[in-house]
DNA sequence: GCCCCTACTTAGCAGAGAGGGA
DNA sequence: TCCCTCTCTGCTAAGTAGGGGC
């Protein structure tokens, strides 16, 4: 690709944080990519790559204990002396033909530096049907062409910049940068909030200092003026925007050829899809709740900083012009292609696979496949846990309380956290305050559970986990205090393992959420159109959402679309009662006749009914007036005369009529009927019709207001077994489609192809 | 037994893109 | 066809779990 022409064309372009981006720099040998140490990071000094093989297994490891296991099948089929095909002898003929195939791929000359990931329109890689229980080898052969850096800072164009107490500021460039940063998201609540301008703000002096200084001493936050870099910003988005279908079509072309080689890699030989292959742009933290370091300027990431991960006989990819890896691993027992950590929280970052990969999709399958097994394991569980409320030891009594927590209200397990992130609380880590006694045995939970998303929830509990809680709060327990101060997850999971080696607190989570899945399906009738069933489905998966306290924020327009569609939902009542009315006007008897019929024609007061005809009027009033302007517009981009201001006089005195004739109908109720093709059955057809649009709208509103704060997707992707929606699908006759996006399709392709319309849980 | 570290899953948000109504 | 709304996808923060070292 041209260069100059990414350059242009992705300047155009925008980071997730809002800046307009430059060209992304790759690990190709692309020159322009200069350390200058922004954000901190001198010059960095060429070095030889370290390269470790850090595997806990070897692949010759690998192969051995392959061959035993082959054997010892081999040996257990002639014992058995049964003609059962086995999924692993099998697979071992499959894999053996595909490594033949494989081989020859990888062969095949590739371009100088790059490892080419042709789609072959091979067939897709069906690894459900091979078994594979060796959780701790992740890959036999790994190659990867790396991973995309972000773009550099684009300088500000000269005329724009920070002002403080009114004088334009010169910052050193690599303060500028993170003064972007700022200005970029002025308009956003976290650049509202204190603790993230004071976090920011004490970042952004330093580096200012470290780099040189300005030349106005910048020391309160309050006297800087942001707005002409936000201005800027803006504008490029605006200019962005306004590209044509063409451009923007064109630029995204080009963007997807330039990354296309980041996004594949080859996992035992199988093209498969890298997930989260660019390295993550420096900008600010974006901490949730109150996240004692949001607002911290998060740092640029150089090769220097990033670990790659792939076979050893893989060619290594080589990092941008000038720069070095971190350090090259083979390690096999990992799913990770590279790593690096983050300087704000001091987290490994990984880039791993893609959630419609083999590797990921194995072990979603074996995390559903757990809490199935849980179903056989369940009532002891809940058998013990009863036992224990009355236990003598105290650990025990917590342990069984917390495990009643977890397996009723789906809490989740509550590791400690550190002083440095935000105040938030699982079941384990539940605090006095987090828990509200109300006698016999009502509870009130009120805590910031993940992400600070609130639990609030009044519940009855069993008449001994009451008691259990008012002893876990005695005095001398305060306020502050841990509720199970005995307990923590690592304990209660060791416990759980007694049961069913791998249960841990999450998979009751997951079995809790499918459970409800299949209960809430079985209850639904199979009857219906498919938009009914799919409502229906929705409503299914909302009770597992419920459960599982997945919420999201009120969409802005939330209220002002409730109100639409009442609005709607009242005026296509009123249209028809207007056609019932003129049913009338044609056959009066029919009021003796069909008496039912006609029950609703006085539901509508004067003043609603005037109220109704006010709004259509307006709307269609702004309706003609709208495209009136819209029209001239464009005839005015055309250099065409334009529409004489009388047409839309006419236009709007048509209206005006239409206004007069319904004012007329208010008293007389009876509508003027201007056909005389009209007929009694073409209007209760048309009465028909506005019924069917009525329920429709109906459904939208309560669904709608039902949804407006429960995040559906969230079970969805990661709590509810797959296989229940294709059983659904399958069983209610309602298109895949419409129950899975294309990427949950892609992500449970082993579940579309495995399971029946009689799976269950 | 505790703490720290690594590895991976789960989570909400924001922007992109699709889709539907006027 | 355009515009607006809603859904989808990508991003990355924030959890869980378990191993290893002391």
């Amino acid at each position: 690709m041209d260069i100059e022409k990414r350059r242009s064309t992705a300047a155009l372009s925008e980071s997730h944080d809002g800046f307009p981006v430059t060209e992304s720099r790759s690990n190709t040998g692309d020159t322009s990519m200069k350390d200058e140490g922004t954000l901190g990071s001198p010059s960095l000094p060429v070095s030889p790559i370290k390269t470790t093989s850090h595997k806990r297994k070897t692949s010759d490891d690998f192969e051995k204990k392959k061959k035993k296991k082959k054997t010892d099948k081999h040996k257990h089929k002639h014992k058995n002396g049964t003609k059962k095909e086995n999924g692993n002898d099998l697979a071992t003929v499959k894999n053996s033909k595909e490594k033949k195939k494989r081989v020859k791929k990888e062969e095949t000359p590739l371009d100088s530096q790059t490892i080419e990931m042709k789609d072959e329109e091979e067939e897709k890689y069906r690894w459900w049907e091979e078994n594979n229980d060796n959780d701790e080898i992740k890959w036999h052969s790994l190659k990867h062409n790396g991973v995309l850096f972000p773009p550099e800072h684009v300088p500000l164009p000269s005329h724009v910049k920070l002002y403080y107490d009114k004088k334009p500021v010169d910052l050193p460039i690599q303060a500028e940068e993170v003064a972007c940063f700022f200005g970029a998201m002025l308009n956003t609540e976290h650049a509202q909030n204190p603790a993230f301008q004071n976090n920011f703000f004490s970042d952004f002096k330093k580096i200012v200092l470290e780099h040189g200084g300005a030349n106005v001493e910048i020391e309160n936050f309050d006297n800087c003026d942001f707005s002409k870099i936000f201005e800027h910003y803006e504008s490029q988005k605006t200019i962005k925007k306004s590209l044509t279908a063409a451009q923007k079509r064109e630029i995204k072309s080009e963007k997807d050829k330039f990354e296309e080689k980041y996004k594949y890699c080859l996992l035992n030989g199988r093209r498969e899809r890298v997930g989260n292959f660019r390295i993550e742009p420096p900008g600010l933290f974006r901490g949730r709740g109150s996240h004692p370091k949001t607002g911290r300027v998060k740092k640029r990431i150089y090769p220097e900083d990033v670990s790659l991960n792939l076979s050893e006989d893989a060619p290594i990819p080589p990092p941008p012009e000038g720069h070095q890896w971190k350090e090259i691993k083979h390690d096999n027992t990992v799913a990770w292609l590279a790593t690096w950590r983050e300087n704000v929280t001091n987290t490994v970052k990984y880039v791993l696979f893609a959630a419609d990969s083999s590797l990921k999709g194995r072990s979603d399958f074996k995390k559903f496949e757990k809490a199935r097994e849980l179903k056989n394991y369940i009532h002891r569980i809940r058998k013990d846990y009863k036992k224990n409320f009355s236990s003598k030891v105290m650990l025990e009594r917590q342990m069984a309380v917390a495990t009643y927590l977890i397996d009723v209200f789906a809490l989740r397990a509550g590791g400690e956290k550190a002083e440095d992130e935000a105040d938030t609380v699982g079941c384990c880590s539940l605090r006095y305050e987090h828990v509200t006694l109300k006698p016999p045995n009502t509870v009130v939970f009120d805590f910031l559970g993940k992400d600070s998303i609130r639990y609030y929830q009044e519940v009855n509990v069993h008449e001994k986990v009451f008691k259990n809680l008012r002893l876990f709060k005695k005095s001398p327990k305060q306020p502050g205090d841990d509720l199970f101060d005995r307990l923590t997850p690592n304990i209660l999971n060791k416990h759980l393992q007694n049961y069913l080696p791998g249960l841990s607190a999450k998979v009751f989570r997951t079995y809790n959420a499918s459970k409800t899945m299949q209960d809430q399906l079985d209850l639904i009738p199979n009857e219906g159109t498919v938009g009914e069933k799919v409502v229906k489905y929705n409503a299914a998966n909302r009770e597992v959402a419920i459960l599982c306290n997945h919420q999201r924020t009120k969409p802005k327009s939330h209220d002002m679309g409730v109100q639409r569609i009442s609005d709607n939902i009242r005026e296509m009542f009123w249209q028809k009662l207007r056609l019932k009315r003129m049913i009338l006007e044609l056959d009066k008897s029919l009021k003796k006749t069909k008496p039912y019929y006609f029950e609703e024609l006085d539901d509508l007061s004067v003043e609603e009914e005037q109220a109704i005809q006010d709004r259509v009027i307006a709307k269609e009033r702004e309706k003609v007036t709208k495209k009136f302007a819209r029209d001239n517009e464009k005839l005015k981009t055309e250099d065409s005369p334009l529409l004489p201001e009388a047409m839309l006089e006419e236009k709007l005195q048509k209206i005006d009529e239409l206004a007069a004739e319904y004012k007329k109908e208010l008293k007389t109720r009876k509508p003027e009927i201007k056909s005389v093709t009209v007929t009694v059955e073409k209007l209760e057809s048309q009465v028909e019709k506005l019924e069917q649009r009525i329920r429709n709208a109906t459904l939208l509103l309560q669904d709608k207001e039902d949804n407006s704060q429960v995040a559906l997707g969230t079970s969805k992707l990661n709590y509810i077994d797959p296989r229940l929606t294709v059983m659904f699908s399958k069983k209610y006759d309602v298109p895949i489609e419409k129950l899975f996006s294309k990427t949950l399709r892609e992500k449970f392709a082993w579940a579309i192809e495995s399971a029946d319309e009689n799976w269950t849980f």
